[in-house]
This record gives structure tokens, C-alpha cells and sequence, in this order.
DNA sequence: TTCATTTTGTGATTTTTGTCACAGGCTGAT
DNA sequence: ATCAGCCTGTGACAAAAATCACAAAATGAA
């Protein structure tokens, strides 16, 4: 099923039934099973990826341990832009978190399209402002909002994150000790 | 002095020269005195600022405190891209924090010259790439470092943060308290 | 079901950070 | 030079969170 793509895309950009076509066709849905890496540290990213169904973790290794920073459910875009942009080795993995279904736009791709359509690059350029706002109301609440504060916030928006992703895992994202997060949550 | 912003944007994206003097001509330098303010919390966002010379801040008011979620110095793009994006009033203000020189590319002019000239709009989407790029880095350091190491990665990597900027505007950027700054600052 | 593995809850304790209060410094205007 | 207003340093204390250790619970595979 193509569909949430689809109304995806159209609700950032006006495309013509050419550039949609465009876009569409050089794509197909790829399944990928749990555990499984679309980069790990060290390597290149490649592309963009949309989830379909499913859910992507992003997390950088320190000391040997992993921290959390973005979790990507359906109907979500993600790359790890800095390695993609400039063609260098990631800091981060990226990896699925279930049964996972992933669109993968690559950028070698995305470039030629972005050549052969304005209105592609208009829409490239929109999904890079929407994320662009995600991520600073993200990093906002780590000045404004106590842990407390960002866990009722994160519940409150977000409430799959607490359905699909484990405890230990959220805790890492939210800047917050496993425990303490356990304990918060006890207390309203 | 037209130099360093004509070289930040050649840098960021191939322009010809029409292009080039088309995304020039339609704007001017535009002189703010310290403390004066380029948005105020509750109004709409026009337009992206380029800053050419002192500094802008951008803060968010809780409980009667400001907090501080950006500093931006000479060279930096800014704008509060929510509210310029849907135009919907801002829960942030900007304010010059020195005697600040800015360039304001507003965004009905912006929009006009995307639709004008593709090479425009890929200067925009190269743009908002970078301002991505920073914003995730910037988030990650919450997620990553303790305050101390907060403190230490900003020396390291924006020493002219710490020489512009008062430690109470400072403190908040870092998600710390003022008092606590001033101790991590004495011991190294 | 059973067992091994992973995840979560909880207590005790230490460490870190925040809060309050106030003194000393610096700055800019008169 | 003087004074008001802001900024910074610092002590004492309170509060919050981290850490360590381990038990309980959930999960998944055989």
C-alpha cells in the first residue's frame, strides 16, 4: 500500500501528476526485519527513508553505551543528515526498533530529481522545514522542561512512544537515568 | 559591506549571476540598536535574518524567566521557522544583544524568488540542510554530555559564546542553573 | 511449559544540581 | 566621582537525580 506515502508527499507539495510520477516510480516499499541496520556508525549515509510501518531508532555510542537520539515511527521521515550531506562517516546507527517497512530514497536519486523538477525540490525543501521544526521544539525542551516536565510532555504528545519503545531505551532519549525514569512514572 | 554574505552564499549553493543579483537587489542592511527586538513573543514571523555584524538571542518566556534557546552571531541565518512557515503567532522573541547589523530576506520576497529562479530555491533547501545539521547537534548535546560537559564542548567549540554573552543568558542555553555555571566555570 | 534473557521496580546511598540569600564588582549615566 | 542597576561569586542548605545492587516481572525461544 502506497497510500499514506502518497498522502503524504501531496500534503507538502503541489506536485503535478508528472512529478509525482517521477518521484513514485524510482521507489519501492523494502522490508526489513527487527534488529536490523540501514547505517551503523562509521558508515556513510546513503539516503532518506520513510517509515511506512514500523519504527527506526537513532542512537550514538558513548563509553559503550547507547544513547537515544530520535525514534522514528510511521508516517515519519529520517536520515542522518550531516554524514548524508557531506558524504562523511556517520556517528550514529540507525536501526529498527520492529518488523519495520522503509521507503528509501537515496540521494543520488533525490539530486537527478531535484534536477529534472522544480517541484520536487519545492517538496524537498518543505520536508526539510518540517523537520527542521521538530527538531528544535525537540531540543527546546531540554532548556525549558525539567526531566519530569519532558517526560509528562513526551506522554502527552507522544504517547506511542511509551506503548513501543522500552523504557530503557526512552530514557536515554529524554536525558534521563533508567531508574529515574521508572520512578517518575510511578508518580504522576 | 556586502562581502561576507555574498561569500556565505556562494558557498552554499552554485548561483549564476542572475540569480546572484536577483536574491542582492531585493535587499539592504538594516541597522538595530542593543536590546531592540526583531520579534516579540505573540507576533508572526516575516522573514529569515542573516546577521552581519553583533548578535541576535532568541528566548522563550516561562513563569516570568527567559530562557534562552539560540544565540546568533555574525554569519548565522535565523528565523523562528514555525511560526514563519504557518504564520502563526511565535512563542519566541528575538533581540539583538550588541549594536546588530541584519539582513532580512522576507518571506513573501523569498517565496516570489523561489518561484523565480530554481537556483534560489536550492539556496534555500541548502539552507535549511545546514540549519538542520546544527539544530540536531545542538539537541544531541542534551542527550550526550552532563552539564559540565556541556560547558566544555561550548568552549571548545563556540569560545565567542562565553566572551559576548553574560553567563545568566548562558546558563539557560546550557539547561543549567546560573549559580551552578558560575562553580563549573572556577573548576575545570 | 520451562528456562534463559531482557526489562523493569525499588531501596539505600552518594553525587550533582538547584534554590535562597547576600556581598562584592562592574558598567554606564548623570 | 558617584550612584543605581545589573551581573557574578559564594556559602549553606534543600531537592533532585545518578549510581549501585538486587529482586521481581515480562518476554521469547525451545
Amino acid at each position: 500500500m502506497t497510500g499514506i506515502l502518497e498522502n503524504r508527499i501531496k500534503s507538502m507539495a503541489n506536485l503535478s501528476a508528472e512529478a509525482f510520477g517521477l518521484l513514485m516510480n524510482s521507489m519501492q516499499p523494502k522490508p526489513i526485519g527487527k534488529g536490523q541496520y540501514l547505517l551503523k556508525e562509521g558508515q556513510v549515509c546513503k539516503a532518506i527513508y520513510y517509515v511506512e510501518k514500523g519504527y527506526l531508532r537513532t542512537f550514538y555510542t558513548k563509553d559503550g553505551k547507547e544513547i537515544n537520539t530520535r525514534f522514528s515511527f510511521e508516517n515519519d521521515f529520517v536520515t542522518e543528515l550531516k554524514s548524508l550531506r557531506s558524504a562523511i562517516p556517520s556517528d550514529y546507527s540507525i536501526q529498527t526498533g520492529e518488523e519495520t517497512v522503509v521507503w528509501e530514497f537515496t540521494k543520488e536519486k533525490l539530486l537527478d530529481l531535484y534536477g529534472q523538477s522544480v517541484e520536487i525540490e519545492s517538496f524537498g525543501r518543505n520536508l526539510l522545514e518540517q523537520m527542521l521544526i521538530d527538531q528544535e521544539e525537540h531540543a527546546n525542551l531540554f532548556k525549558i522542561y525539567s526531566p519530569t516536565e519532558r517526560y509528562q510532555y513526551v506522554i502527552r504528545q507522544f504517547p506511542h512512544l511509551l506503548q513501543r519503545v522500552s523504557l530503557s531505551h526512552l530514557s536515554s532519549y529524554l536525558g534521563i537515568a533508567r531508574e529515574t525514569l521508572s520512578r517518575i512514572r510511578k508518580n504522576p
